[in-house]
DNA sequence: ATGAAAGCGCTAACAC
DNA sequence: GTGTTAGCGCTTTCAT
């Protein structure tokens, strides 16, 4: 591969022209210009970005954190990261973190190591003191998590409000009966929307039985499925639940189904997220959708923002969400 | 940031004698190397990746590129990359090429701005011609797809014997007036799967109607819901549908529940990918199984093995499909 | 408008 | 076993 010591050559002139038309921010004679123009064209030259790099000391690339990409909505989170980091120039560097704090641990410092100009995170494993000095290994984001005293500027939306709608939902429809299955507790966003269930019970003044209130290992079907089989374990059992996502959502319903009973007429289910699968399963799925990839984009160019060293005058930005009425809860169109 | 210099003199040693001990192949004597060791942690010392890499012409990254990561199949995939990148110390960019030619080849001529280690793509848009030049870039390793004449290695399964087997269910259970939905039929493995679709109806002596074999816009649950809507509007509809993806399939099914009709009395359907929608959809999906996140995994090992300089007697690694049998056929367990 | 020279942080010959 | 030196490919003062 040609280098710019080449070109400088074939061109006639000094290195410095070169890069001065490479990085055309300086003035340079037409004439000149051209003929370097030329010359890179006939040697085929690319200016390294390693040795830019390494020189301008900015890489162009952001590290992003997700726990699985396989997790459909990391993935959509990850398709509008990765589409306006393109806009901007930027390369994406995906880290499965496998929710584990040392992987957390190792691709934060890979990010420093890699001098990546920024790193996205989609939610945290390590402790608080510790995470307070992760700026050290970069300008950080979150997207869709946020950390308590808002260490780091976020993308989310509000989901105690979110959830204390979707719970609201059912009690109108005349439940008093309701339970909630959700992920793993130590996540603000979880801790949120508990909370904001908790809040619509009492609002409701609705009786919280904490038998119905569970936290299981994490998002999936099998665990929402698992949720409804502690449930028949009881005598009595809520006619409504609150799941703060679709997969336990769509969990629940099947647990549900394959007892022989019916949703949403032996239990009312309200998922959250959004995603596809709510269509897919039946009854479609009532959940409370959030702007996934909008959440991602957003993140981005918060990002964007931060390294070109604008204020960031948000240290939260909300998006919002919409409760989204199918078939789940027994209610089209109430 | 402490460079190697700082640790030097820190450590009373030439730069040499640092870059041994952070490299370790070479001798150096225990009592410096201690000594060493002891300024790089008082300093926090960090190599930097950038000055290694564009010292060394290796970058340890490895360009990944997708149609979308949203997609659920290539998010799997992309589990299946990342992981066993990050067993061999390689770190992963995501690249979002939106099955756009153009897109292709700027992700390509970055992966060669970027000194990327190697590149791994699960699909090519652009001619022939171009893409045998393609390594030009770095080297190649192709998942799930594959070039005419094998110009990569490749990890795939065998389309053309599983679009086999699966019609061959269907046909099995009697049917004989099939029809079969797909992608975009420039893809070599929608190729071979609509190749296996044909033999196995001409093996079977069955009648093979143009009009119900049908190429979409992609794989996606609308399409599959637009080609039964096009059935319909024939006389004569098939009895069961060969779907080229499992997304496709989940739109047939829903088409025609829609029309008020059965899965599978009115209509059986067999998908592909065996991807975790086959069980949300009622009634669950029949499906020729791929292991995706392997073959993700096994794709990354086989680049692996090639940037080490070992040599592939593989062009193709072809991995097991399996029929999981389920209720959209009406052959539980046949 | 252009060039000379220094240097980003590191590794690898080669010498001792 | 350790150090000297050159250089990976580029950008950026500072001159002219």
């Amino acid at each position: 591969m040609a280098n710019i010591l080449d070109v400088a050559v074939h061109a006639g002139v000094s290195r410095t022209t070169v890069s001065r038309v490479i990085n055309d921010n300086d003035r340079v004679d037409d004439e000149t210009r051209n003929k370097v123009l030329k010359s890179m064209k006939e040697l085929g030259y690319r200016p390294s970005r390693l040795a830019q790099s390494l020189r301008k000391q900015k890489t162009g690339m952001i590290a992003v954190l997700v726990s699985r990409v396989s997790n459909p909505v990391n993935s959509i989170l990850l398709q509008g990261i990765e589409d306006e980091a393109a806009k901007h120039g930027y390369n994406v560097i995906l880290c499965n973190t496998e929710n584990d704090a040392h992987k957390e641990l190792k691709y934060l410092k890979m990010s420093q190591d890699q001098q990546v100009d920024g790193i996205i995170m989609t939610g945290i494993r390590n402790d608080y003191e510790l995470v307070q000095s992760f700026e050290q290994y970069g300008p950080i984001v979150m997207i869709s998590q946020y950390t308590e005293h808002d260490i780091f500027p976020a993308v989310t939306v509000d989901n105690f409000a979110a959830a204390y709608t979707a719970t609201k939902h059912l009690v109108k429809l005349g439940h008093r009966k309701i339970g909630m299955v959700s992920g793993k507790r130590q996540s603000m966003i979880l801790r949120d929307r508990e909370a904001g269930f908790r809040k619509a019970l009492s609002d409701s003044n609705i009786p919280l039985i904490e038998e119905w209130v569970k936290e299981t290992t994490g998002f999936t079907i099998m665990n929402g499925k698992r949720y409804v089989d502690e449930l028949f374990l009881a005598e009595e059992r809520p006619t409504a639940v609150f799941a703060a996502n679709d997969e336990l959502a769509v969990g629940v319903i099947q647990g549900v189904k394959e007892r022989g009973l019916t949703v949403p007429r032996d239990m009312a289910v309200v998922g959250f997220d959004g995603q596809f699968i709510c269509t897919v399963i039946e009854p479609h799925l009532t959940t409370m959708a959030q702007p996934i990839e909008q959440l991602g984009s957003l993140g981005m160019s918060l990002l964007v923002q931060k390294l070109r060293g604008e204020m960031i005058h948000t240290q939260r930005i909300v998006l919002k969400t919409e409760l989204i009425i199918r078939n789940s809860c027994g209610a089209k169109g109430m």
